[in-house]
Formats: structure tokens, sequence, C-alpha cells
DNA sequence: ATTTGGTATGCAACCAGGTGCATATAAGCC
DNA sequence: GGCTTATATGCACCTGGTTGCATACCAAAT
């Protein structure tokens, strides 16, 4: 439901392309969301089944032609019923929690091990979103425009993740060892 | 895999039926990993069918049979293969944050409710959470028994990703109010 | 007597997401 | 000529998880 209702929000922000909506993901959509080139398609498809979205058949000289997709009014009035809904918590299946449940069948070194290798992962990760929030946030939030207070607020979200991830992982290993 | 995994650690630690296991879920594992019977059902029936666990019909009175299940030779080496290999991330697909991000088409005052709506009940699983540790984890971590540190890791994950969720919906609050 | 609640197991259908593969055009490079 | 990269779309199959339903036994409460 949620993908199909983030697809229908990108186009209605811009009518796109089933192409430029797999790209949006791999940008700023994958600090909160990932979904693949053939699930943006499908989900497309099924959209501009139900009526929610049209689409013209775009020709193009040097490359192949395109499908460019804008919401209707149904699609607006799906949307805007789906936002009123209140949601449920997002499930919370962890495989790597499971190792540290299944830790004494698994091994206490291992999962030493892994918690490192995973800890190293989430280093990573905060990087990358400490240098995106440096280079495109770098101003106070409140001076920014709304639409782009709302993609920070998810950037905000991610860092403070992987921040407590971190610290969790540091008292763990900790723990662990001593 | 986890599921199996974790079903195996479970019937390995004690032979235990469908039922019980399900239970497990609901009770400790439930702070990292959800199961409804059905999957617990399905899964042990596949791992019977490949020779993971093996199953003992045992009759009872005043109650209906039961299947109880334990871990074989094979179970324990695919257990241990499992385990070894390296993690990866857990997917992030958050529906709140879906909303967080079409917020403007969604209308920043319905946000508004939808966050304070998230953060009552991000309340309530953290006060949950409280509950248990003050009643079962009181002493110091490094006094407990292997098993239970294992335990209790996964509980304090609970807490901090909780805690850090409410900061940061706070925060949010506060950002798209002001 | 009937209902509720706990023990115990399971099927069928469906939905969401992931993997692998396939196709087509064209620019640029070696 | 063949390789890679980018644009652009899509099918088929599989896995993992959810929903709804069904069955059966017994105890305790109403």
């Amino acid at each position: 439901m949620s993908l199909r209702m983030l697809i229908l929000a990108i186009v209605e922000a811009k009518p796109s392309t089933g192409y430029a909506i797999t790209k949006e993901f791999d940008a700023v959509a994958g600090f909160f969301w990932r979904a693949s080139h053939q699930q943006v398609y499908r989900e497309l498809a099924a959209l501009a089944d139900e009526g929610l979205v049209r689409f013209k058949d775009v020709a193009q000289e040097g490359r192949p032609d395109k499908k460019v997709h804008a919401i209707t009014v149904a699609g607006r009035r799906a949307f805007a019923e789906w936002y009123a809904q209140p949601q449920d918590i997002p499930r919370l299946n962890d495989p790597l929690m499971v190792k540290v449940f299944t830790g004494e069948l698994g091994g206490v070194d291992n999962l030493i091990e892994q918690l490192s290798a995973a800890r190293a992962q989430h280093l990573d990760k905060l990087a990358m979103l400490e240098a995106i929030q440096r280079e495109h946030y770098p101003e106070a939030p409140a001076d920014m425009p709304r639409w782009k207070q709302l993609v920070y607020l998810t950037l905000c979200w991610g860092l403070a993740r992987e921040r407590a991830w971190l610290q969790w992982a540091e008292q763990s290993e900790a723990l662990l060892r001593g």
C-alpha cells in the first residue's frame, strides 16, 4: 500500500516514467524505502489498471519510447483516503537480533564477529547520511521550504536510527567481551 | 531464513510443539520478531521435510495430541552454517516515513496528527518494555548468565529504538508546528 | 445447557517483495 | 567489431508473511 501511495505522490509532484521513479527511489526516497524497478513497473501497471494514474506513450529520438504517468482525480482521492488512515507500527523482524538471541548456540565469539561486521556497515551508512546532510541540508531546518523540511526529517530519522544502533552495538560488544 | 533458524534454536534449547514455539514468539522473541502460528507450523513442516528437525506424536490426556519437535544433527549443521554467514542489514520500509515524505500532498496538519498518534503507540510500547526490564532484568547485566544477557540485549535494542524514535518525533512535531 | 477460553494443528488464498532473465535503442570507447 | 553504460520496459517464478477459515478436545464459568 505504501509503495503505491509513494508512487502516486511522486507522479503528483511531476508526471514521470517508471525509470525516473526508480531513480527517485535510489536517490532521495532511499532514506526510508527501497524498491526495485520491477516493483515500480508492476505497481504502475496496477495503478493504471485501477484508474489511479493514466499514461501517455512518448516517442523519443535516440532512445526508447517511454510512458509518462500522471495522477488522476481518483488517484488523488485514493491518496487522501489512505493518508487519513492511522498507520500500523512497522514490523520489526531483525535477522541480527535473531543472531543475538541465539548467540549461545551460534557461539559468543561468532556473535561478536557478526556484531562488529554489522557495526562497520552501520558506520558506513551513517557516514553516507552525514555527508548528504552536510552537502544538501547545511542550513537551519526552520529556514527550509516545507518540502525540504519533510525530506530532511526522513534523513534525520535515518541518522537517529544509525546512531542509536551504533551506541547499542558498542555497549553490547563491551558486555559480551567483558 | 531467520525464522527457520530461530525455530531451530528454540527446539535445540528444548524440544517443543508448534504451539509452544508460537507462545515463545508472543513472549520473549516478540522483542525482535513476530510470527503467527500458521507461519510456525508451516516452517516446522518444511524443517521436518528437510530432516532438520524430527518429531514425535505424543498423546495427552485431557487435551489434543501434540507433535514434539527436536533438532537433528543436520539441523545443527544448517544452523551453524547460517550463523557464520554475514547478515544483510534489514530493510527499512517504513510507512510512517512515507507519510512524512508525502506530507505536502497529504496536508501538514494531517501529518502532525499522524505523528502524535504514532507517538502514543510508541510511548505505550516503551512503557511495556520498561516494565519488562524492571520486573525481569533488575540486576546488573554483567551478573546475568549468558543466555539472559543475550535476551536482555535484544530488549535493550527495543528500548533504544523506541527512545530514539520518540526523540525524533518530538523534534519533528516541533519543527512542523513552529 | 451454553458460552468462553485455552490447548493444539492445519489448509487455501492472497499480497508484497526479491531474483533472474529478456528485450530494445544508442552513445562512446577500445 | 565487440564492450560497456545509460535509457526504458517488462515477464515468470519464488519466498516470506498475512488473512480467513476449519477442526478438535476439555475445563471453568455463566
